[in-house]
DNA sequence: ATCAAAGGGAACCTTC
DNA sequence: GGAAGGTTCCCTTTGA
């Protein structure tokens, strides 16, 4: 139980919201993440049986720094790395219901041509990538792609409680690193651990602080026996560049999806 | 010198 | 059974 509320601390802060949110959560550009009750997210676990393991125990809690407002130290500190700017039709899961039930109601699925031929999963994201740490909204990428989550969001008004499956989605081809990875970066409530440097050509940065968070995240949603670090992540990636998926920039944890398959997550997004 | 990040070999695992 | 796509471990290199 204890090592579950931990957990759920863990999945608040890393963007799937909550009522009571971590102390070391607050502050941060997460702080405008989606609400969810706690006791939906313990019930959906409980129904669904999730061994979390405790990624933070009492004592590393406690010592977790809090979330930075993640600025770039030399830049405006107005400007927010990844400044999600509306919404997205992706929806984290967070009810009572089984992921793939709600999920599928929600979002309509489609497939992506992948770079090796075969279909990728979908999940629906939504692609509104406007902002970035070296392209603002004037992007004219970001008023090609962004025009389906306008409206979305119009419609919702709020960005409440978004379904995102939590667990891989049964039946389905699972979810790949990268596609996460796009999906992180779509993610407002995530700005901390990952964002896009410019997001126009693909190129996306991870926090140093909070890699580790994301890579156990990601570690987490693949159902790993054990919990995942950003070393293991990143030899993931490497392994994208002898795929040519991703590959990496030479700047401090900082890698560029290929216009392939960025163009293939943003294609994907937009045919949901 | 130290440390974080990067790079890669190799064995292993899970899923399709 | 084989391939794909990681995962895990471990070691070396690089750069600040």
């Amino acid at each position: 139980m204890l090592a579950r509320l931990e957990m759920m601390a863990y999945v608040t802060e890393t963007g799937i919201g909550g009522t009571a949110r971590a102390t070391w959560a607050e502050g941060g550009p997460a702080s405008s993440s989606a609400e969810v009750d706690l006791e939906v997210i313990e019930e959906y676990l409980q129904e669904h049986s999730l061994e979390v393991q405790p990624l933070y125990t009492p004592d590393t809690l406690a010592s977790a720094a809090p979330l930075p407002a993640h600025t770039h130290s030399q830049q405006d500190p107005h400007i927010i790395e990844n400044s999600w700017s509306g919404q997205h039709a992706y929806q984290w899961y967070c009810g009572p219901h089984t992921p793939t039930d709600e999920y599928e109601e929600n979002v309509p699925h489609a497939t992506w041509p992948s770079p090796h031929g075969n279909d990728w999963d979908h999940q629906a994201y939504d692609v509104n990538t406007c902002s970035d740490s070296e392209s603002q909204s004037s992007d004219s990428h970001c008023q090609k792609y962004s025009y389906s989550v306008s409206l979305t969001n119009e419609k919702k008004g709020k960005n409440t409680c978004d379904p995102l499956p939590l667990v891989p989605l049964s039946g389905k081809r699972k979810e790949r690193l990268f596609q996460f990875l796009f999906e992180m970066l779509q993610t407002p409530s995530m700005q901390s651990c990952i964002w896009w440097v410019q997001s126009s050509v693909g190129t996306f940065q991870f926090s140093s602080q909070n890699k580790e968070r994301l890579a156990q995240l990601w570690g987490w949603r693949k159902g790993n026996r054990k919990i995942m670090t950003y070393q293991k992540m990143a030899r993931a990636l490497r392994n994208y560049s002898r795929t040519g998926e991703i590959y990496k920039v030479k700047r401090k944890l900082t890698y560029q999806f290929n216009e392939g398959t960025l163009k293939g997550l943003q294609g994907n997004s937009h045919a949901a």
